[in-house]
RNA sequence: CGCGGGGUGGAGCAGCCAGGUAGCUCGUCGGGCUCAUAACCCGAAGGUCGCACGUUCGAAUCCUGCCCCCGCAACCA
């Protein structure tokens, strides 16, 4: 049997946090979980390199796009490498197979009708080159800059979305796998489909780093139909060789975070059925990590003091660990909460103080004892109940999997781990021990624990990429074994035991948690002030004239009233008085000033700035501020008393 | 009335679809044990299941209304 199996593939920002490992790492898990029951799995990851905004930035650092993102894509790549990802394919859409791929598939769709050329409307905002569509203006202006915007046609190639709306509901109605979890389908069926879909614009003349479209080169490939196609490049579809895509399409599971969930629940499939293919299995939408329930990203800008890198946390406390509490800690669908704390704890009693020392002191009491697997003993009422339930587990582990459901699998694993380690105080083999009368009795009750051991390190395989190697290794087991190898009684008697380090040496929470909090705030001291040398470079390279710096307007305002702006977390808009004027202005420091303080400040403000809209609200100016290397802002006034009005130069 | 998801002991979650003793993990407190990584085992305290009304012999679960949080969507000038 096959089983193809994908992540999306990722956007290379290099602002790497543990959400981004979330995906990949379950789809790791699950890849591993079918090896392991003998099943021929194909499991792809990669990066998505194309769009605007990779283009911006190798420009900006006079670097083509692809030497811009390449050190990007090795360092994820380094990643999935530490986390041990078990991924037999990575794809890149700068592969010229894949861009080859892409063109063919435009091109097959094109000569369809299923891919036409239009014209896109729009408004257009001259200074800031960007098209928006009506329900993106604020008051009918740019919500950039808030100046008019012009309407404008655009040449554009467009997919026949619209066709397929019906066919797609109709295969959520017939599939309900399709698309999980079922909230998903209520989003997708009543925000989009219900209603009908729309051509969907599939080129772009304003992008260069991308695909050209083969049948006219001033396009490129819109960037999601560009990603959503490596699912079938790196099969080699349409290529010389297409034995992968024949042996592999189409996925069993594509798995990906909810916010991308529309493009593989509703644009994906159409291409697809416009292609002729059959439609991928099954789609899941899986929650977000959070802190203090935020996204992950965001709550990075806000200044956390959680620690989400995944090199840093690899590091200090292992891959096993990292990918257990991704595992096991966040329900799946919905949304986990993140705190160190959280992960700490959860190490701590479950691979430590459970697993590990369940280990450590079976295979201490054996070799003190026996120095090798004693024989199979009679079997007692516990030890047929410790059996049951060992051998009972997988069928557990297997349908919480089925549903992709980690953590269910993972505390059906720790729910027998936690037997056996009552089953040692029920049978108190250290009393056993004390009495020679009783010695087979102990060699039967530490068999039956070292199978336990055995069997749950075969278990905990999928999951965990180091510890249970070295459990089975120290039994003198194949650590290779698959699923088969799960029945009770697989020890003979007479392996011989090797003594382990402790997998998982115990944490002591609260030490590690400051060191990690000085570690996070230490760690953003050093990234600052990289910024700040940075802009100073910029500053010496762009040296300015007078006559430009004239054309900036500064004047002395005065602060009359002041509030915070509804849902920002930053923003204050300020109503302030510049002589007999007064303006709105929004700023970024509601972190260092409440609107009380302000009002009565005398602020220096560039009157000249283009408006703009912030959350909303309208600014046309801005107070300035001085910062320092830790991002700590401080209002600049007038050092004398100064009359509002005046200028400042 | 935009659309979804959520509100359950101190924390995080399950239970809800198919009403009937409110469950799990962590934390707290008490006890046991000493093989083990001060780990393990047992017990206890702690909940008006967001609010209100209704259906019912009986509601966390079903109906209706409301409140709050989050995402889809403009944020650090």
């Amino acid at each position: 049997m096959k089983y193809y199996i994908t992540t999306p593939i990722y956007y290379p920002s290099g602002k790497w946090h543990i959400g981004h490992c979330y995906t990949t790492i379950i789809c790791d898990a699950i890849a591993r979980f079918h090896r392991m029951k003998g099943e021929d799995v194909f499991f792809t990851t990669g990066t998505d390199e194309h769009g605007q905004k990779v283009e911006k930035e190798a420009a900006k650092r006079g670097v083509t796009p692809l030497a811009f993102i390449t050190p990007l894509v090795d360092e994820i790549k380094e990643m999935w490498s530490l986390l041990d990802v078990s991924y037999d394919r990575f794809i890149r859409t700068t592969d010229p197979a894949h861009a080859e791929c892409v063109q063919k598939i435009y091109q097959k769709l094109y000569d369809s009708g299923d891919i036409y050329k239009s014209e896109y409307e729009g408004y257009y905002c001259v200074p800031c080159e960007s098209m928006w569509t009506e329900a993106q203006l604020v008051n009918g202006k740019c919500p950039d800059c808030g100046r008019a915007v012009e309407r404008r046609k655009e040449e554009s190639y467009f997919f026949r979305l619209s066709k397929y709306a019906p066919k797609i509901l109709k295969h959520y109605g017939d599939n309900p796998e399709f698309l999980q979890p079922k909230s998903r389908v209520n989003e997708m069926v009543n925000n989009f489909l219900k209603e009908g879909l729309q051509d969907l614009s599939v080129s772009r003349t304003n992008v260069k780093w991308g695909v050209p479209l083969p049948f006219d080169e001033r396009h490129t490939a819109y960037v999601w139909v560009d990603a959503l196609i490596n699912y079938l490049s790196v099969l080699g579809y349409l290529s010389a060789d297409d034995s992968l895509f024949k042996k592999y399409w189409s996925a069993n599971l594509h798995l990906m975070g909810k916010e991308i969930v529309r493009f593989h629940a509703i644009i994906w499939p159409a291409i697809l059925m416009a292609l002729g293919l059959p439609l991928p299995e099954r789609n899941y939408g899986h929650g977000w990590l959070l802190i203090g329930g935020e996204k992950l990203s965001k709550s990075k800008e806000t200044g956390s003091e959680e620690l989400t890198d995944p090199y840093e946390l690899v590091k200090r406390y292992g891959a096993d660990a990292v990918r257990y509490f991704l595992l096991r800690e966040i329900p799946f669908g919905s949304d986990g909460e993140y705190t160190n704390e959280r992960f700490l704890l959860r190490v701590n009693a479950d691979l430590a103080n459970d697993f590990g020392n369940l280990v450590s002191r079976t295979e201490a009491m054996i070799l003190q004892n026996f120095g090798c697997v004693p024989q199979r003993g009679k079997e007692e009422a516990v030890d047929k109940e410790l059996i049951a339930l060992a051998n009972g587990t997988f069928a557990k582990v297997e349908s919480a999997m089925e549903k992709l459901n980690a953590p269910d699998a993972l505390s059906a694993i720790f729910a027998l781990v936690s037997r056996a380690n009552k089953y040692i105080d029920e049978t108190t083999p250290w009393a056993l021990a004390k009495d020679p009368a009783k010695k087979d009795r102990l060699g039967a009750v530490l068999y039956n624990l070292a199978e336990v051991v055995r069997m749950t390190a075969i278990l905990l395989k999928p999951f965990l990429t180091k510890a249970p190697a070295l459990v089975l290794k120290s039994l003198s087991q194949d650590e290779n074994a698959g699923f088969e190898a799960l029945q009770f009684g697989g020890l003979k008697g007479g392996e011989k035991v090797e003594k382990l380090e402790p997998l998982f040496p115990r944490i002591d929470v609260k030490k590690e948690m400051q060191a990690v909090a000085e570690f996070v705030r230490a760690n953003r001291k050093k990234s600052e002030p990289k910024k700040t040398e940075k802009k100073q470079e910029t500053m010496k390279k762009e040296l300015i004239t007078i006559d430009e710096f004239d054309k900036v307007e500064i004047r002395v305002g005065e602060v009359v009233a002041c509030e915070k702006v509804a849902k920002s977390e930053k923003l204050l808009h300020e109503t302030v008085r510049i002589g007999g004027e007064v303006r709105s202005v929004v700023s970024g420091i509601g972190k260092f000033y409440t609107p009380e303080e302000m009002v009565g400040k005398k602020v220096v403000v560039v009157t000249n700035l283009k408006p703009a809209k912030l959350c909303g609200v309208l600014s046309e100016g801005m107070i300035l501020c001085a910062e320092d290397g830790e991002g700590n802002l401080s209002l600049v006034s007038p050092e004398k008393l100064m009359e509002s009005g005046g200028s400042v130069r």
